[in-house]
RNA sequence: GCCUGGGUGGCGAAACUGGCAGACGCAAGGGACUUAAAAUCCCUCGGCCGCGAGGUCAUACGGGUUCAAUUCCCGUCCCAGGCACCA
């Protein structure tokens, strides 16, 4: 083995590598070098920034942690090493980058926790934010530690609660008594956004209960249009804006007035498919909808009370596919008009039809709409085709039925919808749709919904009308271990806000938080906490707890003014520092978490309360995050890591083994980042491999350096492409083929027989990012930089021109298949390509006589010769 | 049921706007160095046919467009995720 001491020949380099340790043999070993740069950027303040000072700045947030018992997982390792690699790309480019981290520590998860192992939360944070701490400095991230935040800690909850604030004078925050979502595990209610098929998001064997209890809310329904529209430019990853889209549910449609048979009552219904009017045979209500009770017939009534009484103690199984339903309802006893025929028309009760959306109340027409269809089957009411099917969608139509869609006859199905004996949804042109004021006739479905609509507005009868599925958010959690809600009710009732001077409203520390299931919160058991007395009056405090998504739906804010005690965020940071550059998260939060953050974003805006600054692209100015991109899933030998499974990757063993810089490049490499990938402990010895052979080509190569010039100039094409190439898939988050561009370059370099300086640094800093400590030790040792690569390097500069080669191979073809390859100069004409193939003896010999029909010629990649 | 992704060697994966399928890495096999092993270095590495030059098949499956398809179009199957009685 070549000794690399001659190094000690030049003047020392001014590193804190010891005399010794250049002498000896040239060994990479990452728990050396790992520590060394660790410390030293801790010294040197080298990951510190000045806010206020930056010229550039480039903020990169990364999804913050929940802190578990458990210790950082791999998961967070990949997401947060992704993000610090486009973080520290960056700052090689000129940016000043800002990449904080802090603490996500309230919440259900973090109390059930401390109740199983029977200890409280507040004394379990601390030692979990610490090993936290530990792990995401192990991992080498480029954060600043001074701006770090922890949700739970009065500083930062005062400030959540001044949220809460800002918002309810808004009259964006309202208490209510309504039918809320309760979890009896939980002991508390829950979100909509929390629900899964029907049971909690926590506990996958718990029906979700409907309850009615008296919750805070917030009207994020007041910006459903603007969270859907913003949705059309704002540069976020398709997928997340797709799960927002369908969670908002807009709904272009129309409402429309029946007037009850013989009474004053109206009913207001919303449909989208006002064009159908005609075709409306019966009514549906909602089961508790208002005007039930006003309007049924006598002889009804314990119809409709055993029915809803039905309804109320078989709760739904969501989990049941929706076409196993079978439809069930009552007749209330009562008619409606319909406003363009006269014709009366039954009205039902039917737990098909949902209170929260629309009216709560429909028109069914039976003849379009499947679920009108199976109920009035059901019930023998009449069908009516008001919609002569399109013959092109008619023949595109399969029924669900296997064996007939192959051989279905068209004419006789639209014999069948025109008969009302088949539904038909789909496309076509109005017909028996008149009155003696309009008719819809011969219109297709869109120009009828247009025609109709008008008319009922000129008769006011009803309105275009645009219903989203997207429901009020319900902060309220009956629990302990979250703000409390800052609100105070007086002797009567009535709501008194907690006075800002005056907060934060602290959390007791109390012994017993655990729930006791009645719907109030552990705090109403503290009655000195719960009853204060305030200039003579007495108060009693709220005492339900905010919602953890809450606490995440700001904290981007408060990371540039974590020494502020005055205020929430400094608005002149605001503006300079957001909305933010880039995001980076798992898309299990593409509704909940990042949805509530835009909305509290907007609301904040619309409160006057959050100014942040100009930049290109952003069309409404309260959009927080500028560009947001997803991670993939990673698992682990081809399963899903999971606690019961064993198979969790703990990075501290491997960081351990193999060094931060080795999991950070492995985790890099394993897939596409934001499709996910497979961790596998075989494949991370590849990335070790590739560190060593680095290693020792920056300090044992014999190559002599030369100027850039007097280099080959395949080697140097070959630079230039990896610089351009590794800058471009960085930017697109493509780091496991940024990766393979690095080692390709390196098996070059290797291979080649000489070097340059230019090659050297080039390729140091394209890997910087990635491997953050052995980069350093390179480029202060090896390469005997004085100063650090993160203040010192600069990402190099591609040249075009050297990014192609003066003479590229050619393929020639002969009726697509290939027969020859060719050298040629890079600009060769196509009359020279035709020619050069033409003249192939391969080509010629391929072609065996024939004549030549055509040549296609692509300069640059082929000739394809036709016979 | 609807909407998104995705399906490529033994494995993880590449492939710009349609232009040499399998870059890069893992595993495997062979060789060098070594007393030996590890480490390192060199070579081979999709299938089939052929001693070889070479030929031929191959990107889930079946069709189509094209001089040329992993890439575009139509249909089918499978996997992952989202929504789901939302009128």
């Amino acid at each position: 083995m070549i000794r690399g001491g001659c190094f000690a020949l030049f003047s020392p380099p001014a590193t804190p590598l010891t005399p010794e340790e250049i002498m000896s043999e040239h060994i990479y070993d990452p728990a050396v070098v790992e520590q060394r740069w660790q410390k030293y950027w801790d010294d040197h303040g080298t990951n510190q920034i000045d806010l206020r000072a930056a010229k550039n700045p480039y903020y990169v947030l990364m999804m913050f942690p929940y802190p578990s018992a458990e210790g950082l997982h791999v998961g967070n390792v990949y997401a947060f090493t992704g993000a610090d690699v486009t973080g520290r790309h960056r700052r090689l480019r000129g940016y000043d980058v800002f990449e904080p981290i802090g603490f996500d520590a309230f919440g259900i998860h973090s109390e059930n926790f401390a109740m199983k192992i029977n200890r409280h939360p507040a004394e379990l944070i601390p030692a979990n934010i610490a090993n936290f701490t530990r792990q995401l400095r192990m991992m080498g991230l480029m954060y600043d530690w001074r701006r770090s935040v922890d949700t739970t800690s009065p500083d930062y909850y005062k400030w959540t609660q001044w949220i809460f604030l800002q918002l309810y004078k808004a009259g964006l925050a309202y208490r209510d008594e309504k039918e809320v979502n309760f979890c009896p595990d939980c002991g508390t209610v829950i979100a909509d956004e929390q629900v899964i098929d029907g049971k909690c998001e926590r506990h996958p064997d718990t029906e979700v209960q409907r309850r009615k209890l008296p919750s805070w809310f917030f009207r994020i329904t007041n910006f459903a249009d603007r969270l859907d529209k913003n949705l059309d430019w704002i540069d976020w990853s398709e997928k997340t804006k797709l799960a927002q889209k369908n969670w908002i549910g807009r709904s272009e449609g129309a409402e429309v007035d029946f007037q009850v048979q013989g009474r004053n009552e109206r009913i207001r219904v919303y449909t989208t498919r006002p064009d159908t009017l005609f075709g409306a045979t019966f009514m549906v209500l909602a089961v508790d909808h208002p005007l039930v009770d006003a309007i049924a017939g006598t002889r009804e009534r314990d119809a409709i009370a055993k029915y809803r009484e039905a309804c109320a103690s078989a709760p739904q199984d969501a989990s049941a596919p929706v076409s196993a339903l079978s439809k069930t309802g009552v007749f209330i006893g009562a008619n409606a008009i319909n406003p363009v025929n006269g014709a009366a028309i039954p009205i039902y009760i039917s737990d098909y039809v949902l209170s929260g959306y629309g009216t709560g109340a429909i028109m069914a027409v039976p003849a379009h709409d499947e679920r009108d269809f199976e109920f009035a089957e059901k019930f023998g009411l009449p069908i009516r085709c008001v919609i002569s099917p399109d013959a092109a969608a008619l023949a595109d139509f399969r029924l669900p039925d296997p064996i007939s869609r192959d051989s279905h006859d068209s004419e006789a199905l639209r014999e069948e919808i025109l008969r009302g004996q088949t539904c038909w949804s789909g496309a076509g042109v109005a017909v028996n749709s008149s009155n003696s004021e309009v008719s819809l006739d011969g219109l297709a479905v869109g120009a009828a919904k247009a025609r109709i609509t008008q008319w009922l507005e000129s008769k006011n009868l009803g309105k275009a009308k645009t219903t989203f599925r997207l429901r009020d958010w319900g902060i309220s959690r009956q629990r302990y271990w979250g703000p409390p809600i800052p609100v105070l009710y007086d002797e009567d009732g009535n709501i008194h806000p907690v006075p800002e001077d005056q907060l934060p409203v602290t959390l007791p520390p109390i012994r017993d938080f655990r729930p006791k299931g009645d719907g109030r919160g552990p705090l109403a058991n503290v009655p000195e906490w719960m009853n204060v007395e305030i200039n003579g009056r007495k108060y009693r405090r709220e005492t339900d707890v905010m919602d953890n998504f809450l606490d995440s739906a700001w904290y981007y804010l408060r990371y540039v003014s974590t020494d502020d005690d005055k205020r929430p965020y400094d608005p002149e940071l605001i503006r300079k520092w957001l909305p933010l550059d880039v995001y980076i998260g798992g898309n299990e939060h593409a509704v909940l978490h990042l949805l509530y953050t835009r909305f509290i974003c907007m609301a904040l805006d619309h409160a006057g309360a959050l100014k942040m600054g100009n930049r290109p692209g952003m069309t409404d100015g309260a959009e927080p995050f500028r560009k947001l991109r997803s991670h993939g899933l990673l698992i682990k030998e081809g399963s899903k890591m999971s606690k019961s499974k064993g198979n969790v990757v703990n990075p501290d063993e491997y960081v351990e083994k193999w060094g931060a810089d080795t999991l950070r490049l492995y985790l890099m490499f394993l897939g596409p980042y934001q499709q996910g990938g497979d961790f596998r402990d075989t494949d991370i010895v590849g990335m070790r491999r590739f560190l060593n052979r680095l290693y020792t080509w920056y300090h044992e190569s014999t190559q002599p350096v030369v100027a850039n010039d007097t280099l080959p100039k395949p080697l140097l094409v070959k630079t230039h492409q990896t610089i351009k190439k590794v800058r471009e898939d960085i930017d697109a988050l493509s780091y496991n083929t940024a990766i393979s561009a690095i080692m390709e370059l390196l098996n070059a370099a290797k291979d080649a027989l000489q070097t340059s300086d230019f090659i050297r640094e080039s390729l140091i800093v394209m890997l910087a990012p990635l491997a953050p400590h052995f980069a350093e030790e390179i480029w202060q040792g090896a390469l005997r930089k004085p100063e650090s690569i993160w203040k010192s390097a600069r990402y190099p500069d591609h040249i075009e021109e050297l990014t192609r080669l003066d003479e590229i191979e050619i393929v020639l073809q002969v009726g697509g298949r290939i027969r020859d390859k060719i050298v040629v100069p890079r600009d060769a004409s196509k009359e020279a390509l035709e020619a050069k193939a033409l003249a192939s003896d391969k080509v010629r010999a391929a072609m065996a006589g024939a004549a030549v029909k055509k040549v296609i010629v692509v300069p640059g990649r082929l000739v394809n010769v036709i016979i």
